[in-house]
DNA sequence: CGCGGTCAAGTGGCT
DNA sequence: AGCCACTTGACCGCG
């Protein structure tokens, strides 16, 4: 089982989804925020090994306006040695790497230009692994959108445009996340029958709407969809309920008595756990401490 | 130099 | 009808 935390590291002094507003976009602008970006990503890395953090989120704005029709400039071949030399940390240290395109990534808009936008954006955040070299268990989870009024026609519609639209780099990394109010585990289910796509499971929205699956019901159905050794082991994003607060609202620390009673509910399950959790890689130091104690980690 | 409004992009639930 | 939340704040103009 590996542990982390997501796209920030709060105890570096650097950010690796540094941008700026469209309207002063330069290709030179552009060029030495990503320079900055990954120099960050290095240094987040190094931390996380150092750490036995092994599992890692990279955020989405590495590239700024990498899908955007204002930035034509061939980034790629520009950072071709940047990128491959931390794909070969990742892979000599083991990291387990993901993405998360971002909630405008609707694969099922009845609107042609979103969908058309989604799948530029999802090209470029499976170009970034390619470009590491990573291979297809380093993936890029989703949601599976919008479901306008009428889910089944809307799970039709995604079925659709994944099997006619989507490059094979991008199938071959992309996952479908149970959100918290539209697609419950048995939709991302149904999505996987009709794709091939694995379930990425999360534990937070699966409390907040399900079909009363237990949790320990729930991961196993999910782990199910995962073949090993093409897409490697379940990855799950997990968190608690900020009390008090909104229903799905991720806490801002850890609560280890709850993450202790997952961890005991999922005995003999394998899994890497990336914990959405607000103050980041201080709560994934316990929850690794704990994991290690249980003999899980 | 610190504060706060705003930022490329979608959807749905809440008030 | 407008605001908020979402995996994640960061930028930039203004005082």
């Amino acid at each position: 089982m590996k542990i982390g935390y997501p796209c920030i590291n709060e105890t570096l002094d650097c950010s690796s989804s540094r941008t700026f507003r469209l309207a002063s976009y330069s290709e030179e602008r552009m060029i030495d925020t990503v320079a900055q970006n990954l120099a960050c990503l290095r240094r987040i890395l190094e931390y996380n090994v150092q750490h036995g953090l092994l599992f890692f989120r990279l955020t989405s704005g590495l590239v700024p306006f990498a899908s955007h029709e204002v930035n034509q400039y061939n980034w790629q071949e520009h950072f071709k040695m940047t990128f491959r030399r931390l794909g070969d940390y990742i892979k000599s240290n083991n990291l387990r790497i993901s993405m998360h395109p971002d909630q405008f990534v609707v694969l099922n808009s009845p609107n042609e230009q979103t969908v058309k936008n989604s799948i530029a954006e999802l090209v470029y955040q499976g170009s970034v692994l390619d470009l590491m070299g990573l291979d297809t268990s380093a993936k890029l989870q989703i949601h599976g959108g919008g479901a306008y009024g009428d889910k089944p026609t809307a799970i039709q519609r995604f079925t659709e445009v994944y099997h006619t639209m989507l490059p094979e780099a991008v199938k071959a990394r992309l996952c479908v996340e149970n959100d918290d109010r539209t697609y419950t585990l048995q939709d991302c289910l149904q999505l996987h029958e009709l794709t091939g796509m694995p379930v990425i499971f999360d534990n937070l929205h699966h409390e907040c709407v399900n079909n009363g699956e237990p949790m320990r019901e729930a991961v196993q159905m999910a782990a199910a969809t995962w073949q090993p050794e093409k897409d490697g082991i379940l990855m799950m994003d997990y968190s608690s309920q900020s009390l008090g607060e909104r229903k799905g609202k991720h806490t801002q620390s850890i609560q280890e008595q709850l993450f202790h009673d997952f961890l005991a509910e999922t005995e003999g399950l394998d899994m890497d756990i990336m914990l959405e959790i607000k103050d980041k890689e201080a709560s994934a130091h316990k929850a690794l401490k704990l994991a290690k104690q249980m003999g899980r980690a």
